[in-house]
DNA sequence: CATGCGTGGGC
DNA sequence: TGCCCAAGCAT
């Protein structure tokens, strides 16, 4: 690993470090689209649409454009419907997390006059919105003092402070939260937090950073920033089987199944079934996905009747649903087949 | 504190 | 390819 000769520390030469990271981040910030705003409602739709997904994934399917002219404003997120508001979220995954966005719309209007608070306890008192999110939303939407901590920084301080420890126990968040509030640039929130996150994702990168490249080189400790940082080790992975139904009726129609959870109400799937009652049918389609700590065989079945709480969908709709991605994909290969 | 919640990029 | 993991949060 070919990295500068450590030189200072940032905790005792706070302002140089800000100096370089910021000075760095000027030059070289990417032109994302919710930085091209103060709003704090645009801002916080691109915070939590961003929470544990890829800038990537956000910005090449034009989800945050998308879903702004959806709903451009609090009023109009608070009033949306859900099957309008996940068909907006469909493909970005924790669909709760649209949810909690509207019911975030909704408190705002109905605890805070429709006036975004700029106080992190209010903040907090958001539906999804976390330590990470309510800082950001300081940072960003007000350009107020704040706190930031993503993967993206906890990687940066753990290298720059050469800290060998988990960081994701409650000590090790401790350490890095508490890092990040000693070194957190007061006078530039904007600029300072935009700059620690976008360095962890360019230069500070997980696996092996660019360190000839990095602007705070002279201010990080770690001599292997490859074996940072350190983490609990991972849950074990499960396999399981996952069957479901493809069955059409005379008139076209498919059917299809809403999920009723608080979780994850208003995404359909196909009717899934037990093993025993699908023994017997004839399987169509074979895919795999991973969730979470499970690794999925998802197989479909022609065959078997419709059960409970399983709806009909005219065929000309069935595309229009809201669906899982694995279920999606399964749908619109078989609708590809008739 | 452990777990559930999705998806896709990148190596 | 299989695996890591990414601008987290709620329970």
């Amino acid at each position: 690993m070919l990295k500068p000769v450590f030189q200072s520390d940032p905790l005792e030469h706070r302002a140089d470090f800000q100096n370089a990271l910021v000075g760095w981040f000027e030059k070289n910030r990417r032109d994302y689209p919710w930085r091209r705003t103060h709003d704090p409602y645009a801002v916080l739709v691109s915070e939590v649409m961003l929470q544990q997904t890829q800038i990537a994934t956000v910005l090449g399917r034009g989800f945050f454009l998308r879903f702004l002219e959806a709903f451009p404003d609090v009023t109009s997120l608070a009033a949306a419907d859900d099957e309008k508001l996940l068909k907006a979220w469909e493909g970005l995954g924790y669909y709760r997390r649209a949810r909690m966005l509207r019911e975030t719309a909704r408190e705002v209007i109905s605890r805070h006059a429709g006036k975004f608070p700029e106080e992190l306890d209010a903040l907090l008192d958001l539906p999804g919105v976390g330590r990470y999110t309510a800082g950001a939303l300081r940072a960003f939407a007000f350009g107020l003092p704040a706190v930031v901590v993503d993967g993206n920084v906890a990687r940066v301080i753990s290298r720059l402070l050469d800290f060998r420890g988990v960081i994701d126990d409650s000590s090790g968040l401790k350490f890095i939260w508490d890092t990040a509030g000693l070194l957190a640039d007061e006078d530039r929130p904007r600029s300072y937090h935009a700059g620690l996150m976008e360095l962890g994702q360019r230069i500070c990168r997980p696996g092996v950073p660019d360190c000839l490249a990095c602007p705070v080189g002279a201010y990080c400790k770690t001599r292997d920033p490859q074996l940072l940082p350190a983490k609990k080790p991972r849950v074990t992975v499960t396999e399981v089987d996952e069957h479901a139904l493809w069955l059409m009726d005379s008139a076209g129609r498919v059917l299809m199944h809403c999920e009723r959870g608080k979780r994850r109400q208003g995404l359909w799937k196909l009717p899934t079934r037990t093993a025993e009652e699908v023994s017997g049918l004839s399987m169509v389609s074979e895919s795999r996905y991973s969730i979470t700590r499970y690794k999925v065989t998802l197989r479909v079945y022609t065959g078997g009747t419709a059960a409970e709480g399983d709806t009909w969908v005219a065929g000309d709709e069935l595309l229009q649903l809201a669906m899982p991605s694995p279920f999606r994909r399964v749908v619109e290969t078989l609708v590809g087949e008739i």
